[in-house]
DNA sequence: CATCTTTTCAAGCATTTGATTGAATGGTTA
DNA sequence: TAACCATTCAATCAAATGCTTGAAAAGATG
């Protein structure tokens, strides 16, 4: 037979592998990891209790699988965001850049938006391995702060880090609260209008006086 | 007998019910409501099994109690702290008043961060009976609204209130992240030089051009 | 003292949990 | 066709879960 042709057995078992990670991923979003049941993630998946064992071997590994998924495609997001920044950016276009990933996933919902919940709450309950994801927050870290630095002067890197991290969880905080479900209905162009200043003024943080 | 005399056997069963509500307090805040198990509590409350079905009814009676509990400390405080802004406030008065609970809370740690960590969890999982508490988040907001208005202009109420909830989105993340941790070392002073400005700047929301 | 009442306790119950098993399914290969 | 193998499935298991039970303990009351 044609080595090009698949295997139909082998390709139904990705599928299968497939649909029990998006299950796992919108569960995980909406209840955290702990909050999940293997019924009801291959309920969820239209799988086999089963499944999970053979595919994953248990149901911490295909969360487990699911978390670093979601971390992979938001550390994606969030790095070709901030890289877009040059030199000379000012606040503003770091703000901008730095939620853009939170605001398009606030504006499409949906896998979108369960990713970036994914990563808030592994912000909260780190979960094993997170430690492997350290240096691509680092790089996304030190891009900020060279921004930061480049605006703001008389502020000790510890402290702009800081208010990095206050701004990372505001956004975070977006994702996870109910309250921000008021945000989800509106346009990526009304949230950066919202959002951005309020960002920009904690990078910013002086007094204007 | 004397009446001012109280039953003992009343009186311990009392401590008891203070043991196990202290006790879903620091669980609730580490690991959630339904992270909590019904031998978990007993354990560090030194109490028997049954002893949650005869004084509370059932485990989530329990937690409901303690996140009550919280929730009213919570509030006494942050109302306390707001309420003593005068009217013509700055930004600054306004975030440290604002933050003042949480900084607290950040510095003695104890219990009082667990109360904390508690609201921050109520506010992404709001428990059952939460619109019990709606008219005095609606109090705190309107006096913090007030000072808002009196010092940032051309920016509707909505979008004064966005900005509200988004500190206390950020204050709320420094309690429960890992990450807001580092933090929890500092005295009171040290955190209100670190944050207020962070928080006035995202008050102020202006690029100062 | 005898009787009540409040609280505590060990034992056990039904349910749900994650995981395993051996058989069945059905495409693949010789 | 027949042997093979990746996958699916229903049934089942041990452990953990929340909760209940009847008895025991011990202060209160007459």
């Amino acid at each position: 037979m044609e080595a090009a042709r698949a295997d139909q057995r082998r390709e139904a078992g990705l599928r299968t592998q497939a649909r029990l990670l998006d299950a796992a991923l919108t569960l995980i979003a909406d209840r955290g990891e702990d909050g999940v049941t293997l019924r009801e993630v291959t309920d969820a998946a239209e799988a086999n209790i089963a499944a999970v064992s053979y595919h994953f071997g248990s149901l911490k590994s295909l969360c487990g699988a699911a978390i670093e998924q979601a971390l992979e495609r938001y550390l994606d997001a969030q790095q070709e965001a901030v890289s877009a920044l040059g030199p000379g950016s000012t606040l503003e276009q770091l703000a901008a850049a730095f939620a853009r990933p939170m605001i398009r996933a606030l504006a499409a919902g949906g896998r979108d938006l369960a990713v970036m919940r994914i990563v808030a709450r592994a912000g909260i309950d780190p979960p094993q391995g997170w430690a492997r994801f350290d240096a691509r927050f680092h790089g996304i870290r030190a891009d900020v702060l060279r921004v930061l630095k480049a605006n703001v002067s008389d502020v000790k890197d510890q402290d702009l880090i800081l208010r990095t991290r206050c701004v990372a969880g505001m956004l975070n905080w977006l994702a996870l609260a109910p309250i921000g479900a008021e945000l989800r209905s509106k346009s990526e162009k009304r949230l950066e209008r919202l959002l951005v200043p309020v960002i920009a003024g904690a990078f910013r943080a002086t007094d204007c006086g």
